[in-house]
Formats: structure tokens, C-alpha cells, sequence
DNA sequence: AGTATATACGAACACGCGTTCGATGTCAAG
DNA sequence: CTTGACATCGAACGCGTGTTCGTATATACT
């Protein structure tokens, strides 16, 4: 039997969840982010995947279900967590940021799995990773072919690693935030470079980064 | 701190429980399965678990923990690799290289887990992972707090971006590194670092960088 | 019309489950 | 001996969460 749209909305949000949390949705959780009011019909159609043999279900058991197959099985381990490779960093464009809501159910994203630990108990929503095309930000210590993981935001705190798109400069930078009374001071990784001073109105944030991943294999 | 036997033995119940059933449990099952009849044991012991970062807690959440450690069990899945944290590596001294044969399993050893595809495809053998202490690698684009995973071997191709001990200057570096007509180049990654050049003897090739790994939780 | 099937809604029920609190016992420090 | 940190227990509170039931709206077939 053929799914319905809503029900493969379903299937790709579990998905999605227990990925990015490391445990599988409730009902509610479920009906909150698919658009549906009613945990009755959530669970039928939670009854109709398992029928389909996509999830297995448990019954009277808190967040008893999980994707089966293939698919489930890497998917569903919680110490792994897939982030979705979006695109490019470049110095003279703003990055890209995805509708987080939508995005992630797009088909032929390429992506990066990482063992959850690595971000360090963080929490994983609204994650993306991006490669970094350039030397352009080799003030933040990060160089051409490296893999950045952000999360987007558009506020920080200080001492955060944001990329930051400058608009008078028409640049996108990655360097450290910090906010000193009525200036936004952007701090270079790298002390040989120059910290930038600027005004709040012409920074925008654009996510934090929260991994930086080298990879220097015979083709570096 | 150190754990107590109850607490090893929770933190083994909860990987265990998560590998078998794809979820977490509950504060409620693991007060069964290891013995204890109040669940408030469980989540004073649950606490102290979360304090030596071991897990993480999500409140009012149910089944709202999991793992941020890594054991053995991680060794027998195939995607996974663990690679032994085995200490730092500092500007003044030679990085020192363990007996493989037997440190891999001791207990107390940290490690790093990462999804084998990150390693390219490089050979998994004689990998091991350091903490870099210092900003003295800072020409090659790596800092404080930065891990570092390095494939063990004395040579180098050109190219290479490796561990140089150079014996005049009792220094341990990370850079490129190039052989020339009886001369040994060492090519920062940064180019506003000087390029050192050293004869071959003087050179004792430790091992060879494979992957970089930076982290900017909250703790950044 | 009448009937069956698929899909959806909201409400109510009952147990699941994290949280909090008071009480008890142990053990080393003061 | 007293104190305080540590570890444990049992119980109660209240929201979380799966389940069930009555109802409603389509569509298709009889």
C-alpha cells in the first residue's frame, strides 16, 4: 500500500528526531511537528507504518518505536548523528542558511556522520556543515577543504566562534564575538591578524561554529 | 572523582539498553536492572553520572539521557573506530609514542570515537589521538584544546603534514613536510610562518597528522 | 440511499516517568 | 561526640504519554 504524504512526513520526522536527539519522538512530539492535533491520529498512523513494516512499535512503552531496515538501523543509533553538508563557505557571499524545518527531508543532501560526542553534549538541532572553500578564513585557522559544523543562530555570546556576514564589507568571516559596549569586536583565532571593530547594526550572525574537522588524508 | 560500582554498573546498563532497544530507559528501568528499588537513587546516582560528563540529561524529559562517553562496545561495530587519547602533545617535548600492544585496552585510558569514513579510507592501524596543549602548532593552523589524530611512522612523503622532533632545538613541530636534494624543508600550513629548512639527521619523524578535530562547545 | 473504508478530531482514562522531599544509616573529619 | 558529606530508601506530586472511544468528513462501491 501506498504511503501517504502525511505518513511519510511521519516516517522522515522520526527519523529526523532520533537523529538529532538520540531517542525516538513521542506521540505529541510527533503530532506537534507534523501538524496534527490529535494523538489518536498520530497513532494510527504510527499503526499504519508499522503494518508497512518501516517502524516497530512496543507497546504501553514511552517512546517505543524505532525505524526498522537498513535505514533504521543506522539511522536510529543514537551515538550517531547525521549533519546534512549543505554547501559552500565563501568570503564574498553569506552563507546559506536553510529553513531548518524543510530542508533536512530533502532528498539528496549529501552529509557528514559524526559520533555524537564529538559536539560535546551540545544540543544538535539546527546543525549544518559546510565546506570551506578559500584560504579566506585562514585568520580563524581554518583552510581550504576543511569541514565546519555550525549551528545556526543569529545571536551568540562572547567568546563564541560565529561566522558573521559584514554588511558594509560585503563579507562573510568567521572569527570570535565578543560585545564590548556598543562595539562588536571580532577577534581573529589567529593573534597575527587584525581584530575588526564594528558597529552592531552592520553585523549580522549568522551561526556558530561548533566543530572544525581537518582531514589530511593522501589527498591533502 | 572516582565512579562507584553502582554507578559502572548504570552507565553499562544504559549502552547496553540503548544498543538493544534503539531508545534510552527510564529512570525506572535501570533501578530495576541494576538492583535499585528507589528512583531517586537512581537519579542522584543518574547526577553524578552527568557531573563526570559520562552522560547527558535532558530535564522532564523522559527517557531525556544519554551517553557521551565510549567503551569497548563501540570497538565491535565496523563504522565505528576508536582511537586512544593519549595525551598531549607540547612545543618542548618529544610526543610520546605508547606500547600499542597494551595500553589500547587499559581502563582508564580515554579515547576518541569517530565514524570511519572521516579517516578517508586511510589505513585505521597505529592511530592514536593527542590533545594539543599550547599554541605553539599555531603555524600549522592548530590550537589549544584541538585534537589531533596521528598515524604512527618514522617516514613521511612529501607533503605530508607531520610530527617533527628537530634534535638541535629539542622542539616538536607540526608542518609539511618536503625532502629536497639533501635538505628537509618544513613548510608551515600558515604562510605568514617562516619555512624551516633542517638536514635530514636532524630530523626524527614521529608520526604523521590524519585528521584535526576542533571543538567549540560552550567550553570553547 | 446505504454501506464500507480511509482519514481525521478531541476528550478522557490510566499508567509511565521525572522530580522532590523527609527520613535513615554510614563513615571519616573536626 | 558532633558534624557533614555521601548513599540509600519510600512515598507522594504532577506532568508525560500511550490507549481507547465516540464522532465526523470525505470517497467509492453496492
Amino acid at each position: 500500500m501506498a504511503l501517504s504524504e502525511r505518513q511519510q512526513e511521519i516516517y522522515k520526522y522520526i527519523q529526523h528526531f532520533t537523529t538529532e536527539k538520540g531517542r525516538p519522538p513521542t506521540i505529541r512530539e510527533i503530532g506537534q511537528n507534523v501538524g496534527i492535533s490529535s494523538t489518536s491520529v498520530v497513532n494510527y498512523n504510527l499503526n499504519i507504518l508499522e503494518k508497512a513494516g518501516l517502524i516497530a512499535r512496543e507497546k504501553e512503552v514511552s517512546r517505543g518505536l524505532r525505524l526498522t531496515g537498513q535505514n533504521g538501523k543506522h539511522l536510529a543509533d543514537p551515538r550517531f548523528i547525521q549533519i546534512p553538508l549543505l554547501g559552500r563557505i565563501v568570503a564574498g557571499k553569506p552563507i546559506e542558511i536553510p529553513d531548518a524545518g524543510t530542508s533536512a527531508f530533502e532528498a539528496d543532501h549529501e552529509s557528514v556522520t559524526l559520533t555524537r560526542d564529538l559536539l560535546g553534549g551540545a544540543d544538535s538541532e539546527n546543525l549544518y556543515a559546510l565546506h570551506v572553500k578559500g584560504d579566506s578564513m585562514i585568520d580563524a585557522s581554518i583552510h581550504d577543504g576543511d569541514i565546519v559544523v555550525m549551528k545556526h543562530q543569529e545571536t551568540a555570546r562572547n567568546g563564541d566562534l560565529v561566522a558573521a556576514w559584514i554588511k558594509d564589507k560585503q563579507q562573510t568571516t568567521l572569527k570570535r564575538f565578543f560585545r564590548e559596549k556598543g562595539v562588536i569586536k571580532l577577534v581573529p583565532a589567529n593573534p597575527s591578524y587584525k581584530t575588526i571593530e564594528v558597529e552592531p547594526r552592520n553585523v549580522a550572525i549568522q551561526g556558530k561554529v561548533v566543530l572544525v574537522i581537518r582531514q589530511l588524508g593522501a589527498a591533502a
